[in-house]
DNA sequence: CAAGATTGATTCTTCAATCTTC
DNA sequence: GAAGATTGAAGAATCAATCTTG
């Protein structure tokens, strides 16, 4: 049975038969994926009253562990976006009580964002949800298939990953 | 070799052991490498003065072919947006002179976006440069584990692909 | 009334410039 | 001067409301 992205990769080969759009075949169908996957959860969350954006920010912050502070510097390697969308994101949540800031009394020009206790309680709920979900979501394959779909992209992953050090945000 | 996504998860069992994690495994890859994905293909299409959002309206129009055109709603299933952030892209679109706007003569509420001579152009280069950069990517991958990889991709995209028929945007 | 598209308000992201501290 | 964070302006996505035609 052919997929959207069947139909994508034939119209491709259809109109431009000068290139080769293998690469499609995967690329087209992890970003397809990812967008569904981006709107299904932001529809879940707005039953919580929480923003996707606003999830990232708490779960960075609840994966660290007590006393549950980090850096908007470390935040950023979380969670891939720009500095000043991270000061604005940290200032929204702030205004909201779910994280506080507080000076580094060690360096100054550093900032630690610290998660609250109302933050806590709404990143455990969410993210008890959202995990219920998605592992719904992966039912149709075998553990075997899922342990095999994580090992490949991870490798592809890899190169990523490695170029996270060098680059500013 | 642990990556950041396994890192990720091993804080999660560390923070959350009441919570069965596995499903990130695989979700967390894909969202990773999708954000990163898209952080790669904007950066390759500034230097063509081309943004992401533009290059996904223009091959939606290039794919279909001669002559060309769809409709706005044809292009949200595409591109999975609103309509009212496909209006705000055809405006934008159309002043620049990559497309422009038909009336449908069958049907008064309907209207066409065609792809102009110049937006070809543009897509096509777009293209070329994309496919061949998307190629280098996963050439860490053999011919055998990319069609694996697209295989469960599309297992999992399944479910999503179906109900895009009752979803309104 | 339903379908298709548009509008305007609001919100988030980004970029470049700036400020402070090391 | 560099690192870390912030600022403000500009651009894009979203939602709900609206308009037009079937």
């Amino acid at each position: 049975v052919p997929d959207q992205v069947d139909r994508l990769v034939a119209a491709w080969r259809r109109e431009r038969p000068d290139l080769d759009v293998e690469p499609l075949e995967v690329l087209s169908r992890l970003s397809r994926l990812a967008r569904h996957l981006e709107l299904a959860r932001r529809a879940a969350f707005v039953e919580l009253g929480l923003a996707l954006w606003q999830f990232d920010v708490l779960t960075a912050l609840r994966r660290a562990g007590p006393p549950y502070k980090l850096t908007p510097g470390d935040l950023l390697a979380d969670t891939l976006v720009s500095s000043g969308t991270m000061t604005h994101r940290v200032d929204q949540m702030e205004a909201i009580g779910w994280v506080s800031r507080q000076a580094d009394p060690a360096d100054g020009r550093v900032v630690r964002v610290r998660l609250t206790a109302s933050g806590r309680t709404v990143v455990d709920a969410a993210m008890d949800n959202l995990v219920a979900r998605e592992r719904r979501l992966l039912g149709t394959l075998t553990a075997a298939e899922r342990a095999d779909l994580a090992r490949l992209l991870r490798r592809v992953l890899e190169p990523f990953d490695e170029e996270l050090d060098a680059e500013p945000r």
